[in-house]
DNA sequence: CTGGAAAAGTCAATAGTGTTGACCTATTAT
DNA sequence: ATAATAGGTCAACACTATTGACTTTTCCAG
């Protein structure tokens, strides 16, 4: 018999499988230094992931939130008004339509964004040094495609 | 002032934030496959993460597993009652040391293994075969220092 | 042979994250 | 006026995981 063009050999499995598992274990990794400073605070992973997502899109709206992080309303719901309530987090009336309502960081929703994003900032930054900028652009491109974006 | 060598200016500091969502999105992409085929079996992500290490690990004792898993043992004890019960993984007393209980997939178990993780070898086996081999091995390289193993 | 340690199993309480469904107000657009 | 949109909230439920407490079985060292 000859062999397919995407036949999937056992050795080339086993490659694969070695895949599946940096995958899992660095996604991991990635996630545990953010944790342990949120924990810190009495501020879980989805309080980052929205400090994060404001700090990068200021005056997004509450439906534009849920949309990036791929929840619902409900599920927003608690975190945001822990946010608000601390003060990381600012919600003011959209001038031309008052139904919507425009999420900022405060300065210190922004200072503790920067500490959690900074940290994994600064561990990307220092692993992309010692791969050099060609590994890091090949590790761009795959991330991209799994993404499929 | 001289620029530091470790100085993330804003415009470093921008490609790094999509290194990070890099990671969010691709993770969120990469587990999503399984989960679908998972949940038209009435199954979730543990019981592959379980199938996933019993079947690389054939024969690996319950704390084996836990220690993998990164997990307590509460927290196996159900999905791993319900994959028995289901016979989709094997559990025997080891003959040296009967306290020891190893853990096998079942004929059937390894079916369902291979459709899940199966997805996910032919999705990345893929898209490396578009990437190419240096592309692949850069990859790796990245998460394995994310990973940090 | 006895007592401690190891491997495994189980129950209960709690927490974090998320869902669907149902309802509500305020505001905008037709 | 009415329907649609944006947002907020409550309740019920599900999944994943934790800590703590306790049990059984088995092994090993003194």
């Amino acid at each position: 018999m000859a062999k397919k063009v995407n036949d999937i050999d056992s050795i080339r499995e086993a490659e694969l499988n070695g895949a599946l598992e940096l995958f899992h274990f660095a996604y991991r990794e990635f996630t545990s230094g953010p944790d342990r400073i949120l924990e810190a605070k009495g501020l879980q992973r989805v309080h980052h992931r929205i400090l994060y997502f404001v700090g990068r899109n200021p005056g997004i709206a509450v439906s534009g939130l849920i949309e990036i992080l791929g929840v619902t309303k409900q599920a927003l719901n608690a975190p945001m008004r822990q946010l608000l309530e601390m003060k990381l987090v600012d919600m003011q009336t959209n001038g031309e339509d008052r139904r919507v309502r425009e999420l900022r960081l405060t300065t210190q929703g922004a200072s503790l964004e920067s500490s959690l994003s900074g940290l994994q900032r600064r561990n990307m930054n220092a692993l992309f040094a010692k791969v050099g900028p060609q590994a890091e652009e090949a590790w761009r491109a795959v991330m991209q495609a799994v993404a499929g974006r």
